[in-house]
DNA sequence: TTACTCGTGTGACATATATCACCGTCTTTC
DNA sequence: GAAAGACGGTGATATATGTCACACGAGTAA
């Protein structure tokens, strides 16, 4: 069952009573660890606000390559879940949980009524719109301005900011396929990251000094 | 003075009552070919709708670097004006008439009022974000998974296709900063193409085929 | 006319990254 | 313990792109 203070946790800045439509009009689905949250096209019809857990964001290209872009983490909402419901189309975004994940679920009607009704939910959409466009701004400047060294590194970062671990446990393949390069080049950067003192590399993960 | 009409050609699913408050509340910004629309910072209280001429958005780093990303013409709004103005906050994007512009400059109390009292509105302001994330996005497919080739035929593309026009009135330079590499590489990629019948380099413009 | 700037063409070379081949080591499974 | 598969290291080489140097012609200013 939902309870309100579990909710007003995540979102400290939503009103009482919007705190109370939550309750009373979301579900909460529940994804496992490397499940994809678009997989069926079936969450396209409800916007999606993360209770726990965490999620990846990716895109895809028709020939199959991909390239990691952002997390979500609890409290924080998908801005595409809304976009996608309304175009009514698949995305060409990918959302996999990396940890055991739960979401509220909000159908779409009820987001556009919300505007009108709550500035608090006007404010966090609008929010949530601007984060997701930062995110994909620092996207593009990473690969559009930086060499693979830099990207890598700035991947590294963030990866341990979020699970809040200075080991991360990735493979080096893993770690390529969200940078859109080869294994290799991969292993040899951090070869070089880790002369530099700045990681040790261990087989499955990395720790960061 | 602003007339109905000519507010509704430009956006003809706009409510009529929509219309008259536009015409009672939005001033009218001109700015000259190759003036930024952001420079001061004063337009960061107004949400911006292009009303004629032709924008083009970049993204810049700290360091002086520059990549082109997309085009806002007439009828389209530009979603981080949006953003900064509710929030409040600046951007790091630049953005620059191309042509003689005007907008019309909604103040963004407004913007948000009227989220609540026209529908029409609200539909506007998601479908632009929507529009703009799609923008987004596809200049990142293009920086992560394309080579320079590929991507300068989008961008030759996109702007005849923008201005109308066969015959693309930029010089190598010019195209070499947008796509943020060096015009000895767009030289010969051009070359290359007119090789291939594809175009046709003249001195300061192309024609494409 | 001369000189100068701008846009462009091009060879030579440097660098970053991609790709291929192959090997060793660790883990899992039988 | 043996086999198989996943992970990682590394040399050789290919390719795309960046950088430098310089030349050349068109237009423009002096």
């Amino acid at each position: 069952m939902l309870s309100v203070t579990e909710i007003k946790d995540l979102f400290p800045l939503f009103e009482t009573n919007l705190l109370k439509e939550i309750e009373k009009n979301a579900d909460i689905i529940e994804f496992a660890e490397g499940e994809d949250l678009m997989k069926s096209g079936q969450n396209i019809r409800y916007t999606i606000l993360l209770k726990e857990g965490l999620v990846k964001i990716y895109r895809e290209d028709e020939e199959g390559n991909e390239i990691f872009m952002y997390h979500l983490e609890a409290g924080q909402a998908c801005a595409l879940s809304i976009m996608c419901a309304v175009q009514n189309r698949t995305s060409e975004i990918k959302a996999v949980a990396v940890k055991p994940t739960k979401v509220y679920a909000i159908p779409v009607n009820l987001v556009e009524q919300w505007m009108r009704d709550y500035r608090s939910w006007y404010q966090f959409i609008l929010s949530t719109y601007r984060a997701r466009f930062e995110e994909l701004l620092n996207t593009i400047d990473a690969i559009a301005f930086k060499n693979m060294d830099e990207r890598l590194v700035i991947y590294l970062k963030k990866h341990s900011e979020i699970s809040n671990d200075k080991t991360i446990s990735l493979t080096h393949s893993q770690i390529a396929a969200e940078l859109s390069t080869s294994r290799e080049v991969v292993s040899r950067l951090l070869k070089k990251l880790a002369e530099k003192g700045l990681i040790k590399v261990n087989r499955q993960n990395i720790e960061i000094n």
